[in-house]
RNA sequence: GCGCCGUUAGCUCAAUUGGAUAGAGCGUUGGUCUACGGAACCAAAGGCUAGGGAUUCGAGUUCCUUACGGCGCACCA
């Protein structure tokens, strides 16, 4: 029960409709004052009586039931009291009755989402700068989801560019098939990192001619590249897989390019491109920023162009009510520009677009560095955080029967969940040293606590005990807890509506933090009556659930026990 | 130089979008077990929310300004 707009509908005060109310009402900072308050100092000008004043009549003429079972005012603020028992039914009801859907809904009904993340570079290994929008885009997927969206993840492959004259140029020069199938991806990069240093000028311009021949579609350059290609799926599909990210679309930039002419056209008959220094151009001086390259001077297309491009074939393709871009904060002027012209060019869903900006990742001593070899590739830190998870089951937990899969749960989880604890737009310094704590405020510490929970019920089916509602006044402890599981729904919400999965995650271990603290001041199976029994299992399965339900939408697993 | 972002406890970060006494974790110090799982729990210490101004009944949150840091600023992606 959405407990704000019960009270908005229940408080009358002329003149301030029940919007407003609803968005005023706020939570006390001691929950001794109340579970939810309004701040009545803003109707003081309306009303012409101090906040004092106002509160107490609200408070003297709001009628108590068994929802809100009090109210009182407290200096200009108007203090509600949910009943303890009211909401402990509702929430158990919910969180039991909907299992692994509490805290979804259908508020996305009908609508699209477009979710454009992870964007892997051919024939490039992942590295731990790449983590970010792949566990935030894949959050996003899942979250938008679960609020009944159509949710489409496009992977916008880096499969176009000079680049790939340049990688085949290089193992035509020294690699050889039978090295790159042994060894894979980091084989192949290690080739262009090799171009990168030791290219001749001879070289260089036998690359451009390689690309040539990838675009005119000569066979010899196409094979090769499509065996990078199908090389770089394989690999960055182990890792997609680890980390429960999936996508709908892997059309890349390569896609868009006889597409390019069509918008071109366009521009062109809107009288928005000019040509500047031997370029095309839509100029944006008057919004204060550089213009926007269309086309080089050779006339041809750059990364802007084919992003233009993609963002018509979306609209067209998916009528999306959003596109999402998962992009580092980089490219923030990119994407002002490129909406910005979408916008010029009379579209109206140029308002749909939006840039999911994050932080950048770098190293303790310094920003990452391909060619200087100063790179964190993201299976080591998997394969590292594994292995401790690994060693730590097998002490704590020797007769654990499926050590490995457990491990893997713990070891990735947290990898994950410390992506997506932070606020987004925080920038990270990786160190191993962080990846590999397992203590706080982590995902281990959520699923430990689900291992007990979960432990705790194993053992009352066992003994045959139930857990459902049952008639009893939640005590503090209890009540913290029961408040914290009604307010996924919200978090869920919120997570959506600011694009910032962390909220889920904060969610988590405030919610496991609460039920920690209400394991070890209540017995649950020694209660002191069977009812009591029967509904602390019911509020530890509840737990349980939005728990699993919170990890689940981040990509992180549940194992149960660990 | 211009633009965007950031700055909160020793460290890493929250703060329900302008509300009451700014909260967690790590670290430090001291406690809690003959146990429903100690990967836990409790307590203490630690703050002029980078500095200064403004708006407001009320500002960590909005505006201006300064400092420091990050990112970006024409044919890379």
């Amino acid at each position: 029960m959405d407990h704000k707009a019960y009270i908005a509908e229940r408080l009358h005060a002329e003149g301030v409709g029940k919007e407003e109310i609803y968005a005023s009402l706020a939570v006390p900072p001691d929950p001794a004052l109340g579970d939810y308050a309004l701040p009545c100092f803003k109707f003081a000008k309306l009303f012409r009586k101090s906040p004092v004043l106002i509160a107490e009549e609200l408070a003297s003429r709001y009628e108590t039931d068994e929802v809100v079972s009090s109210v009182s005012a407290v200096n200009g603020y108007l203090n509600f009291k949910i009943d303890r028992k009211g909401l402990a039914r509702d929430v158990i009801g919910q969180a039991l009755g909907r299992g692994c859907a509490y805290g979804a809904s259908d508020m996305g009904a009908g609508k699209t989402v477009c979710i454009d993340y992870s964007s892997v570079n051919i024939a490039k290994p992942f590295h731990i700068g790449h983590l970010s929008t792949t566990v935030l885009g894949g959050a996003l997927c899942r979250i938008f989801d679960f609020l009944g969206y159509r949710a489409v993840g496009i992977n916008h492959l880096g499969d176009y560019g000079t680049q790939f004259g340049k990688l085949i140029c290089a193992y035509k020069h020294w690699g050889n098939r039978e090295e790159v199938e042994k060894g894979g991806i980091h084989a192949v990069n290690d080739l262009y990192v090799r171009f990168n240093s030791e290219a001749t000028e001879e070289m260089e311009a036998e690359a451009r001619e390689y690309f040539r021949l990838i675009e005119s579609g000569d066979k010899e350059a196409t094979e090769l590249f499509e065996w990078f290609k199908s090389l770089t799926l394989s690999y960055v599909e182990k890792i997609y897989s680890r980390l429960h990210v999936k996508f709908d679309s892997y059309l890349g930039e390569s896609f868009y390019i006889d597409k390019i002419p069509a918008v071109v056209e366009e521009l062109k008959a809107k009288g928005l491109l000019t040509e500047s220094q031997g370029a095309q151009v839509v100029a944006l001086d008057e919004f204060g920023m550089p213009p926007f390259i269309v086309l080089r001077s050779d006339g041809a297309s750059l990364y802007a162009t084919r992003d233009l491009a993609a963002a018509f074939y979306r609209k067209r393709t998916y009528d999306f009510d959003k596109c999402l871009y998962v992009v580092a904060y980089q490219q923030n002027l990119h994407f002002q520009q490129l909406f910005k012209v979408i916008g010029l060019m009379g579209e109206p869903w140029a308002k749909d677009l939006v840039h999911v900006a994050y932080g950048m990742v770098s190293l303790e001593d310094g920003a990452m560095s391909t060619r200087k070899g100063k790179v964190v590739w993201l299976e080591d830190v998997l394969t590292r955080c594994v292995e401790k998870a690994k060693r730590i089951l097998t002490e704590k937990n020797p007769d654990l029967e499926n050590k490995d899969e457990v491990a893997e749960k713990v070891g990735v989880g947290a990898v994950i969940f410390g992506a997506l604890y932070n606020n987004k737009i925080k920038d990270i310094v990786f160190s191993y040293d962080k990846a590999l704590n397992f203590d706080g405020e982590t995902s281990v510490y959520v699923q430990y606590t689900c291992a007990r929970a979960a432990s705790v019920l194993e053992r009352a089916a066992a003994a045959g005990a139930k857990a459902e509602y049952a008639d009893v006044e939640p005590n503090a402890q209890e009540f913290e807890l029961l408040k914290a599981v009604a307010s996924f729904p919200d978090a869920v919400k919120s997570a959506a509506e600011n694009y910032e999965p962390s909220v889920i995650a904060r969610f988590a271990v405030d919610t496991a933090q609460k039920f920690n603290k209400f394991y070890i001041e209540c017995k649950i199976m020694q209660a002191e009556t069977d009812q009591l029994r029967a509904f602390r299992l019911a509020l530890t399965k509840a737990s349980l659930t939005v728990l699993t339900n919170a990890l689940t939408l981040l990509g992180i697993g549940v194992p149960e026990k660990m």
